[in-house]
DNA sequence: CTCCGTTGCTGAAAGGTTTCAAGGAGATTG
DNA sequence: CAATCTCCTTGAAACCTTTCAGCAACGGAG
């Protein structure tokens, strides 16, 4: 898969100094004071047409880059926002994050992306690092809704937006999705189509919509007047593909009579890797199994059998998100808000057949 | 689709004090001096256990957050490396992510992600700030592979490494996998099914990718000896699924015997896009169209039709760019070196048939 | 010819950290 | 008891930029 590795060796080291020209080399060259250059870069409307001329022309020739670092010691402010995304893998979160980044360069700000990956310890590092940096704001997606990082760093002055989640602890936003409702919708409609006996896939079960989405679940379970233990829970320990394919594996190992003849993944990569391996186990899609997902990413319309899917705003979600950063971050009089979007069942042949 | 915004207001505005505690603050507040604060930070070892643990009281007290702006601008070093991918909704660019992100954390950095959309504007825009930002070293899928900025950037003093691109201007390591061999193995496979009329789909033109892939499928058909005219182009404004689907319509509309009857795709979102659109439009895959694709992301085989592919190993393209980068800023005698993998055919149904 | 308002430029101070030469306190040796 | 050595700690300088009060020059009004 990796092979052979032809290096086409390339000498030349390049002279590695950081040249170092700075606001003051600028000024010498352009025979100005530092002032001067300082207001090209920042009021460059104060500045004659000539002088900005000269400075500029110094600037270019001698290669200057301005430290931001110092800028943003100096000015105290950063034009930088950070989204920390559960899963970069996940095509539901890059939509989000392109609502954000929509939204930030709309305000002239930029956005970096860092991926926690499910893993609570990354996400508490980058938290840690966004927060030296002083970023002008942080999106998250959290592994960790209990982490005290949530509130400690709003509480220093960094605002933070909670994405795809709901907390109301006080200290942020929130922009989400009504998980709940989404997981009630999607078992009513396998129940209005005639099932009782219902997996449900997901897992790990410390992330908040893989829970949201169960409760869902059982709740038209109860309502429809199945017994709790119809909905048969799969735990797996990653919201992806191969963990989907695992789980159709036990799946489609169960006894006849045991196994359900539907399941609810609780986001659209289990239930890929789910149909993709029930599928090449022999079992019908939907016949033997219907199957569900959740999120309406991209690929779920493309699958060997087409998915019935949850589907979520993904990039309005990130949009809001941003646009509740911005107004904290400039609007003094900010007030905290709960933004919840409505999920929306998108029917497809993994259910309903063709 | 983005209905219902029932906003739950929640008052309460956090103070708004950054509340600055800094180095001097706690030395104040452990009864010790600037220095010492500093070296509990950076030299610990030097810094008595009792001593130690005072300060770090203090620091827990006060909420001291370490600003990363003063310690880079003093200290002169980031610890951070950045990847400027070419589209984040593209797996094969998440899988690189996270060929980098393990060899970064590997080393103690962190990464942010930057994503440049295929547009060569914003990618401009990243190059620019990251340099500003003296991260301390860039990672690369360039969309304009010609920007003055690749050449500067290391000029200056920060390290490039070109990702998935070989380049060759003596300025920067490139690790890249051989897409003309991948075009060429790609069609080679069409052409000893029988295939003699080809769709290569593919674009903007601008993209090195697009234009490797095709040369290689043009060579492969010259060794055929098969006329150049055999090889129809469908030209797409950039690597998705919509503009697969797009370009299905337009191949499904052609006339009988002037439509192909296989297509290879630059990468594995249009062949996605495309065989959905031709499935749903009617064509059977392979037997009225025959599908290869490119990169052989997860889903492909998870496809309607799973889908043939060429596999590049992506996350060790990541983590060698990453090992690449991190000599150069590390070693003093770095010699900048071109890497290059070399692609694998993964044939599935989408051409064999069953 | 003086006064005043504009316009454009200046230069010192400030921002929070790291570094480093130097100093101090105890312990060890002769 | 003096001389050394070790081990810790100190405080000023430096990193590069932005800010801002103030100065100079100029033109127009009285």
């Amino acid at each position: 898969m990796a092979p052979g590795r032809a290096a086409g060796g390339r000498a030349r080291n390049g002279v590695p100094i950081r040249s170092a020209a700075g606001v003051k080399d600028v000024a010498a060259a352009a025979g100005v004071s530092l002032g001067t250059v300082s207001n090209v870069l920042n009021r460059p409307e104060l500045v004659s047409t000539t002088t900005r001329a000269k400075v500029e022309q110094a600037m270019e020739s001698l290669g200057f880059v301005r430290n931001e670092s110092a800028r943003q010691l100096r000015a105290g402010s950063s034009r930088i926002l950070a989204y920390l995304m559960l899963d970069a893998g996940n095509p539901f979160f890059t939509d989000v994050a392109r609502g954000i980044e929509d939204a930030a360069r709309e305000a002239g700000l930029s956005v970096f992306l860092c991926n926690s990956n499910e893993d609570a310890g990354r996400e508490a590092d980058y938290l840690d690092l966004l927060e030296q940096q002083r970023v002008q704001g942080v999106l998250i997606t959290p592994v960790d809704p209990d982490s005290s990082r949530l509130t400690t760093l709003p509480a220093r002055g960094t605002p933070v937006v909670v994405v795809d989640r709901a907390i109301d602890d006080g200290e942020h936003c929130s922009v989400a999705v009504d998980d709940v409702l989404g997981g009630e919708v999607a078992l009513a409609h396998l129940i209005e189509l005639g099932h009782t006996r219902i997996a449900y896939v997901g897992g790990p079960t410390n992330i908040g919509q893989v829970t949201d989405r169960r409760q869902g679940a059982r709740q038209a379970l109860e309502r429809a007047g199945l017994p709790a233990g119809n909905l048969v829970e799969l735990v797996t320990s990653a919201l992806t593909v191969a963990e989907g394919r695992g789980a159709g594996q036990r799946l489609a190992g169960l006894p006849l009579e045991r196994r359900p003849t539907a399941a609810f993944c609780a986001n659209d990569l289990l239930a890929l890797g789910l149909l993709q391996q029930c599928v090449s186990l022999g079992l019908r899609v939907p016949e033997d199994l219907a199957i569900i997902g959740y999120d309406d990413i991209e690929f779920a319309a493309a699958a060997a059998v087409p998915l019935t899917s949850v589907r979520q705003p993904r990039q309005l979600l990130g949009k809001t998100a941003a646009e509740l950063l911005l107004d904290e971050s400039a609007n003094p009089d900010h007030e905290h808000q709960r933004v919840t979007f409505t999920p929306e069942l998108v029917v497809r042949t993994s259910t309903r057949g063709t």
